[in-house]
RNA sequence: GGGGUCGUAGCUCAGCUGGUCAGAGCGCCACGUUGACAUCGUGGAGGUCGUAGGUUCGAGCCCUAUCGACCCCACCA
């Protein structure tokens, strides 16, 4: 083994070793419970990022710790199609060749597209196998393959044979750069600059100016009523009345409704049904017509539009609720922009505009390309909402379905609970094409799972199928049991359905999980995972989000090259907890790298020290610190595991860092070489015995985190078969378990610890040795007439005399008192005894502070009458301990007075 | 407007159901090549746990208020 260690040399070799021996492969047993995590599926558009690293290190740690239990244990991966992100980035390629979509065509522009996801779509699956992660391959799926498509189009049949999808005319949010819909999940708010334009409407009847506010005034032009409160004295008399629309001259209705809040503003409010979704309700309970003055690409509609509009009409095949679009004349043909001040021009030139207020107010955005969202009436394909989250919220009320951290609760069912409506067809051409189709003739529509022939209604072949596609997210709400087989009733599905976790960062809460979790209580009849386990987002080091734009990204690959899969890894769970945002550093890396470094050296001596043989632990009588580090692993296993189950995992990693750094490498192997370079052999091999079996239990803690090096250490471990992926996690062992002499090590340890100390304060070097003498307390007599090997060996002592109790230490010395014993160090010339006074002096302000605490507490009546018995005894063994180093110190200060 | 997170050593953060919780990593200082490791070892300095109250025998840990940073949700014209 190489004195450092070298990622590189073996990762690759060692992953493809994993996936060629099938040790991936999720296997059934029946009357085992699995263990089973769908991978939420990376877009093929996508590169791997942080996001994706942090994501996948959580599910490959749980779903190796859960295999190395011996569940029997799946995690399914695959890719989502992205239909909208991916149709940009086709759109923009076949750009650059001076191409758009409609010249290509549907067919054409889809050829495209599969082709591009043939060659890009495995890129990130192939960077993902670079992090170690052991998802079953076999098992990989794409949301367009055959099975998800068809579970796409038998949830859509069912969905509307239950009524519970819809076409219609709705207010939806319109995206004019994307040319598409997207659902409210999809729109982000952002803070902007505005103004309120205060506008002067005449009412017809009264000729008296009507002042009304808006933020949005190019939408004035599609006003059907101007909305004011029943209740609000000062428009009482205009009950009834009209105004008169400037610039378009047409008479429109003063209406009574709720929606005008006499509070605020001038209590007045323009009602745009076709544009703005309050006014769209105002129009719907007053009956008032919509009328249209946006074009899909986000310009004023002109006399082309309104004759096709007419002829729609005029045909008979408008749909109810179909808006009337408007000649906006003069405007026709602006952008939203530029109709905007135009038609704010024209109105002040007519005197209509009264005071312009500037403001700042949320404004939605598409969350793919933040273009101002406008809201429309269109017609759309919608699910209904309302029964399905019914369950969707009966399941996390009741806990069967858990967020892990739990405060996720409330914010998924504040959503669930005022959800809307969902709107699902996409004007785009990639994705689930809706298996709906028009008949030409008599206008039917029709849902089916086939391609339908013939028209049920009128029997003609006039059939069209509907262009538009579903949202992405649609087959993502199905992943679980559409990468399982469902609609087909397969072995998998059966026996992995519901899957136990789900791992994700908050921000896809809305999207997916929520999603995900109403379609399965509807689909299945179960909620599809029992627990949401929601992480934060990894940020840069300055705790920016990482974004393409700002450039602040680190690539995972070139930390992988750079410090090792192993430690990124490490990097991006230890001390992080649950559901909170992390900043990355390379520093972070760079420690994880060390310790990775570390575990690779203390195995390289274990392993030295073995040779070849596998002592076993059998038959052995073992040295004090052999007990000791024993009993400490079984602490940590069973922390280690608690935290796993507890899915904490950034807790887990701490513990193992902690356990194999500070107590196995700092401590016992350091103790352990006494015994190593000692004439005993039956010691040594008990010891030997004890190292082999601690590293090996220490690297199947450390392999969920660490899989490489860990398992390429543990294939040079003697005695041990096969890859430590596949091998028991640890399991505590009564048997194995010292407290007592544990704790007797513990003191000596702490006499050590002292003696170093002693040793630094009195700036003795390292090497130089120095003899010492040492006093035990009551009961550490024999604990300490057994530690002086361990004292020449880790304090640098040269020899270690015991004395008797009340024996008197000789000549000039420095000293310590720790809880076993107390301690001294002839330093001859080397110190002078001021210097050591002033010295213990400090010793003892310290102790003193101990004790007036440890007082203060007993002598409350309170802390005695109301704290635990055994809490008592100990705060008395602790000031009693106190006092005890106090009178020591105090002694010893005098005896140096005096010398 | 509603909900949530964070404010602990110079920096980045851990601190489980209140009682060795005042911690880790990095940084800093001193010393050090004892054959696993300088990607290291030993020792050290440094924080009245945002502020003010309260509950309790006892509070970073619970409650209330307050200041500061931030996020999410919401149809406020």
């Amino acid at each position: 083994m190489d004195k450092v260690y070298n990622p590189q040399a073996i990762e690759g070799e060692l992953y493809r070793e994993w996936e060629e021996s099938g040790a991936f492969k999720a296997h059934r047993v029946e009357g085992k419970k699995p263990f089973t995590i769908v991978m939420p599926p990376p877009n093929i558009t996508g590169q791997l990022h942080m996001g994706h690293a942090m994501d996948g290190v959580l599910q490959d740690s749980l779903t190796r710790y859960h295999r190395m239990k011996g569940d029997p244990t799946l995690w399914l991966p695959g890719t989502d199609h992205a239909s909208i992100a991916t149709e940009v980035k086709i759109v923009e390629a076949m750009r650059k060749e001076g191409l758009t979509k409609e010249d290509v065509g549907r067919e054409g522009f889809l050829e495209r597209a599969w082709a591009w996801k043939n060659e890009y779509g495995g890129r990130i699956v192939r960077q993902t196998r670079r992090m170690g992660n052991s998802c079953d391959w076999s098992r990989e799926r794409f949301t367009m393959d055959e099975g998800c498509s068809k579970a796409v189009t038998e949830v859509f049949n069912r969905l509307y044979e239950k009524g519970l999808i819809y076409r219609g005319n709705r207010m939806i949010n319109w995206c004019p750069c994307c040319r598409t819909s997207i659902s409210d999940a999809e729109v982000e708010y952002e803070e902007q600059s505005g103004s309120f334009w205060h506008l002067l409407y005449p009412v017809k009847e009264t000729g008296e100016m009507l002042e009304l506010a808006t933020t949005r005034p190019e939408t004035m032009l599609g006003d059907t009523a101007v909305a004011i409160n029943a209740e609000d004295p000062r428009y009482a008399h205009l009950h009834g009345c009209h105004v008169i629309l400037p610039l378009v001259g047409k008479e429109i209705p003063i209406v009574c409704d709720e929606h005008a809040d006499m509070t605020k503003g001038t209590g007045v409010v323009k009602i745009t049904p076709a544009h703005d979704p309050n006014d769209f309700e105002v129009g719907q309970r007053h009956n008032l017509p919509v009328v249209r003055v946006f074009t899909d690409d986000g310009h004023m509609t002109g006399a082309k539009e309104k004759t096709e509009n007419d002829e729609l009409f005029a045909s008979g095949k408008a749909t109810v609720g179909e808006p009337r679009v408007l000649d906006c004349g003069k405007y026709a043909g602006m952008t939203t922009k530029e109709a905007r001040k135009a038609i704010v021009e024209d109105l002040e030139a007519l005197g209509l505009v009264g005071k312009i207020e500037p403001l700042t107010h949320e404004v939605g955005t598409c969350y793919r390309c933040h273009t101002t969202i406008e809201p429309m009436v269109s017609k759309q394909w919608f699910v209904k909402m309302a029964p399905l989250a019914g369950p969707a919220i009966e399941c996390v009320k009741s806990g069967e379905v858990k967020f892990v951290p739990e405060r996720f609760t409330k914010t998924y069912l504040n959503w669930m609970e005022n959800v809307r409506d969902w709107c699902i067809s996409r004007q785009l051409w990639w994705g689930h094409r809706i298996p709906a189709w028009y008949c030409a003739d008599c206008g039917e529509v029709i849902v089916a799972r086939e391609t339908p022939t013939v028209c049920p209604k009128c029997g003609c072949t006039h059939l069209a199928q509907d262009e538009d596609v579903l949202d992405t997210w649609f087959s993502s709400a199905l992943w679980p049991f559409s990468t399982l087989g469902w609609p087909e009733k397969t072995e998998d599905l059966a026996y992995f359905y519901p899957t136990s976790v789900l791992v994700t960062g908050y921000d896809i809460i809305f999207f997916w999980v929520a999603r995900m979790i109403f379609s399965g209580c509807e689909q299945m009849g179960k909620p599809p995972f029992h627990t949401v386990l929601i992480h934060g987002l990894v940020r840069d080091a300055q705790g920016r989000k990482m974004s393409k734009s700002l450039g602040n990204g680190v690539d995972p690959l070139e930390i992988i090259d750079q410090y090792g899969a192993d430690a990124l890894r490490f990097s991006l769970v230890m001390g992080v907890s649950p559901g909170n945002d992390m900043r990355f550093s390379t520093d972070k890396v760079e420690s994880a790298r060390n310790f990775a470094n570390k575990i690779w050296n203390a195995s390289r001596f274990v392993l030295m020290n073995l040779g070849d043989t596998a002592e076993p632990m059998e038959g052995k009588s073992f040295s004090a610190a052999d007990k000791w580090i024993l009993t400490r692993l079984d602490e940590t296993i069973r922390e280690v595991s608690a935290h796993f189950e507890d899915y904490d995992l950034g807790l887990a990693a701490q513990k193992i860092y902690d356990f194999a750094w500070s107590e196995f490498c700092d401590w016992y192997i350091e103790l352990a070489k006494v015994t190593l370079n000692g004439e005993d052999e039956a010691a040594r091999r008990a010891t030997c015995a004890v190292l082999r079996h601690v590293l090996i239990a220490l690297l199947r803690l450390l392999h969920p985190f660490m899989p490489f090096i860990t398992d390429a250490v543990y294939r040079n471990v003697p005695g041990t078969e096969g890859t430590i992926m596949l091998s028991d996690w640890p399991l505590c062992d009564a048997a194995l378990v010292f407290p007592e002499e544990a704790r007797e090590m513990e003191g000596v340890m702490d006499v050590i610890r002292a003696v170093r100390n002693l040793r630094a304060e009195m700036n003795v070097a390292v090497g130089k040795r120095a003899h010492l003498m040492v006093r035990p307390k009551a009961g550490w007599e024999k604990a300490m007439a057994g530690a002086g090997e361990y004292l020449q060996r880790l304090a640098w002592v040269s020899q270690m005399q015991l004395l008797a109790a009340g024996e008197a230490a000789q000549g000039k010395t420095v000293s310590a008192v720790s809880e076993a014993a107390e301690l001294f160090i002839p330093l001859g010339d080397l110190v002078d005894a001021d210097k050591e006074i002033a010295r213990l002096g400090k010793e003892r302000d310290s102790v003193q502070r101990d004790i007036e605490r440890g007082e203060a507490k007993l002598g409350n009546p309170g802390f005695l009458a109301k704290a635990p018995a055994q809490l008592v005894e100990q705060e008395k063994a602790k000031l009693g301990v106190a006092r005890d180093k106090l009178a020591k110190l105090n002694a010893r200060i005098d005896e140096l007075k005096n010398m």
